[in-house]
DNA sequence: AGCACGCCGACT
DNA sequence: GTCGGCGTGCTC
């Protein structure tokens, strides 16, 4: 490695535009991607080595870093991830640098575990307890701890007794390894024509070259098998593999399917880690030891020195935008990283975004086709069930003739599943005495009341408060009517309307991620006739005995000004109505809605996915909306309506011209109060050959900077208009 | 991200 | 008079 100058610039994990310089004490050894501890204000902080100094004017405090970790440098290509994400994003280069460093326990060396080996001296005493341990250490080898008390059923007060009698004697090992590797050729399956097809299309792509192919499938079609095979290609070719989920899909279901397939579990990297496991797995990780992982969007910072694919599955999912702290697209920044690292890209989705189609349409990414369902069954008949020609009777929410395929599936033995994606009781809650509406007091959002906790709630900020029961406004008794909706009410009404049925409401805050899985294990197992869900059931699970799907507002998501709604609205209906038939059966789908003849319900029900993706294409190319223009989003924030208005007017006359660039506002964001903070939203919209980021980095960098309680928060290809 | 510095309200 | 509230700005 290129040798360093004994003054090197290190980029701190903190919020810094760039790096610092610091001294090389005589002695020690760094090269580019060094981890190091830093002295900054009086304090130790993470850093990286990041090279030679740009400036090179002498600084007149230089201070000497305190020390380098014991770890391999980053490798070249996450450093290049790192200053790619933060041009793009804006985000500091160091707030970036923190996604990678953040386990701080993985630098120090690895602790050793402490374990039992047997003396041959007998014990003092025996006792039952006593003799399964020295059974199991009859080996001779050094058990560790841990593993002495699973394999004997002992505490560890047993194995302590035995040390103090003489019996045992304490040692200290390097601990088991974290994950074994996994086995390519351990269960290879057997595909099905078309799959083969798609995956001999995935191998013209060398696996030591840069490439993207998007896998593009319908549910059911058996993507997963052949990316699958992708990842035992990169194994073969003794480069690592990992698989990006959305958070909520990182489930044992899969997990267990990666076991099966290579014989053994995957390393894995999600949220709710403990920082053990999290210490382990990233040093795991840098060390080469881990050859695959499954994990969530913040994997794509994991230090892997020879990547050589990431799947993307779900790549439409919107959960893939972190829309907190560094704003970033997890599938745009998987094919940065993949550019930088050589590497192959699999996005894999039954409807994908339409960014990713456009890339297949332009021959950037290659288009990989499943078409046909792995099972016999076919893809559920779709009905537009017009709200305007066959309302539901006051007061209810489900049409008639949706009721009636409701019966008649209950009466075969079948299961229906009700989808709203609308939590709760109603969205909003009015005293019909003096007309006043639940507001959420530091957002401006509608209170939504949950009836089986009694309460009402803002659904943006959490905020909560007691049911009242007078009206807080005129204080009439009794008064509140619930208005509109929630899967809680559609649930009253399925309750009444269909009595004999056994029915069950899912929804993200109906319990913990383990009651929720047994609820699906028991639909799983056909304990259950009526599922009435939100988004969560439209991901993932399969019920072999689902039939008929009926979707209460299909139009939920279309009303919004935002670019996206046809896009998102198309995907959730394809996934949800994918629920239906999967097994032998064939299913049937009903959506209720005020638009029938939307290219969406349009493309939904002559099942035409073609004909909708040609359609959006050419709607974005009419606006200039990506995937042919770009935007960016400049939300100003304040405690005060008019201090963030004023700000927002000054900085839209601060920018600076530019060819082809289009600025819209100030106008208040659709969501206008959250939090207690006034937001007023500017727009950028530039041609897509445009350089974006770096204008709007001109632009704030020229302009009036924030005072106050004033925020600027800066959203590069916003996903909603939120 | 921390942490010190600095300028306005209720206390011993 | 002072203790301390947290807004503001800096860190090689």
């Amino acid at each position: 490695m290129d040798e360093l100058p004994d003054i090197v610039a290190v980029m701190v994990s903190v919020s810094v535009e760039g790096p610092y310089s610091y001294r090389v004490p005589y002695g020690m050894r760094v090269v580019r991607g060094s981890i190091v501890a830093v002295p900054l204000v009086g304090r130790l902080t993470l850093g990286v080595v990041w090279g030679v100094p740009k400036d090179n004017t002498a600084h007149n405090r230089l201070k000497d870093i305190s020390y380098v970790y014991d770890v391999p440098p980053l490798g070249e290509e996450l450093l290049k991830t790192v200053e790619w994400v933060s041009r793009y994003t804006l985000a500091a280069p160091g707030l970036v640098l923190r996604s990678v460093l953040r386990s701080s326990e993985a630098l120090e060396p690895e602790r050793q575990v402490v374990a039992f080996r047997k003396t041959g001296q007998p014990p003092d005493r025996m006792t039952p307890a006593r003799a399964r341990v020295l059974d199991a250490v009859a080996d001779g080898l050094a058990w560790p701890k841990t593993a002495l008390i699973g394999q004997s059923g002992v505490s560890a007060s047993v194995i302590e007794g035995l040390e103090r009698s003489g019996a045992l004697e304490r040692l200290e090992v390097a601990p088991p390894p974290l994950v074994l590797p996994p086995d390519p050729d351990q269960l290879a399956p057997t595909l099905s024509e078309e799959q083969a097809e798609a995956l001999r299309q995935i191998r013209e792509l060398d696996p030591h070259k840069y490439g993207v192919a998007l896998l593009d499938g319908v549910t059911g079609g058996g993507k997963t098998e052949v990316f699958f095979e992708a990842v035992a290609d990169t194994l073969r070719a003794g480069r690592q593999a990992m698989v990006i989920l959305p958070e909520i899909a990182l489930t044992h279901t899969f997990l267990d399917r990666f076991a099966r397939r290579f014989g053994t579990n995957p390393a894995g990297w999600h949220s709710d880690m403990t920082p053990a496991q999290r210490a382990r797995t990233w040093r795991a990780i840098n060390n080469g030891e881990v050859r695959a992982l499954v994990g969530a969007r913040s994997s794509l910072f994991l230090p892997f020195h020879d990547l050589g694919l990431i799947v993307m599955d779900e790549e439409h999912d919107g959960a893939f935008k972190q829309s907190d702290g560094v704003n970033y697209h997890a599938r745009d920044m998987a094919v940065v990283r993949a550019r930088f690292a050589e590497a192959r890209v699999i996005l894999s989705s039954a409807t994908p975004s339409v960014e990713s189609r456009n890339n297949a349409n332009l021959g950037r990414y290659k288009h990989v086709m499943l078409t046909s369902r792995f099972s016999a069954a076919a893809m559920p008949d779709i009905t537009a069930l017009d709200m305007r020609e066959e309302p539901p009777e006051k007061g209810q929410w489900i049409a008639p003739r949706l009721a009636r395929e409701i019966f008649q599936t209950l009466d075969r033995g079948e299961q229906a599943l009700l989808f709203l994606n609308r939590r709760g009781y109603a969205p909003l809650t009015l005293c019909k005495s003096c007309g006043h509406q639940y507001q959420c007091p530091d957002c401006s959002a509608w209170l939504v009341e949950h009836r089986f906790r009694g309460i009402l709630m803002c659904h943006h900020c959490g905020h909560e408060q007691k049911r009242p029961t007078a009206c807080s406004a005129c204080g009439t008794l009794d008064s509140l009517v619930p208005i509109g909706p929630g899967i809680e009410r559609v649930a009253e009404e399925a309750a009444a309307r269909f009595p004999d049925a056994r029915l069950v409401i899912l929804s993200s805050d109906m319990g913990s991620n383990a009651q929720l899985k047994d609820r699906f294990d028991e639909i799983e197992r056909g304990e259950f006739d009526l599922i009435i869900g939100t988004q969560l059931v439209a991901k993932g699970h399969h019920f072999e005995k689902l039939t008929l799907v009926g979707v209460l507002d299909a139009d939920l998501g279309l009303a919004h000004g935002d670019p996206r709604a046809a896009e998102k609205t198309f995907q959730i209906l394809t996934q949800v109505t994918g629920r239906a038939g999967r097994a032998a059966k064939s299913g049937r789908a009903f959506l209720q809605t005020y638009h029938p003849t939307h290219p969406v319900m349009q493309a939904m029900v002559k099942q035409d996915r073609e004909a909708f993706y040609a359609h959006e294409l050419v709607v974005r190319e009419e606006g200039g909306l990506p995937p042919f223009g770009r935007l960016a989003a400049l939300i100003v924030s304040a405690s005060e309506h008019d201090e963030a208005t004023g700000f927002a007017r000054r900085l839209l006359s601060a920018a600076p011209q530019a060819e082809g660039l289009k600025l819209f506002g100030p106008a208040d964001a659709p969501v206008a109060m959250v939090r207690g903070r006034h937001r007023v939203r500017l727009l950028a919209q530039s041609p897509k050959d445009f350089d974006l980021s770096g204008y709007v980095r001109f632009w704030l960098g020229s302009a009036e900077r924030p005072k106050g309680n004033l925020r600027i928060q800066v959203d590069i290809d916003p996903m909603s208009f939120y």
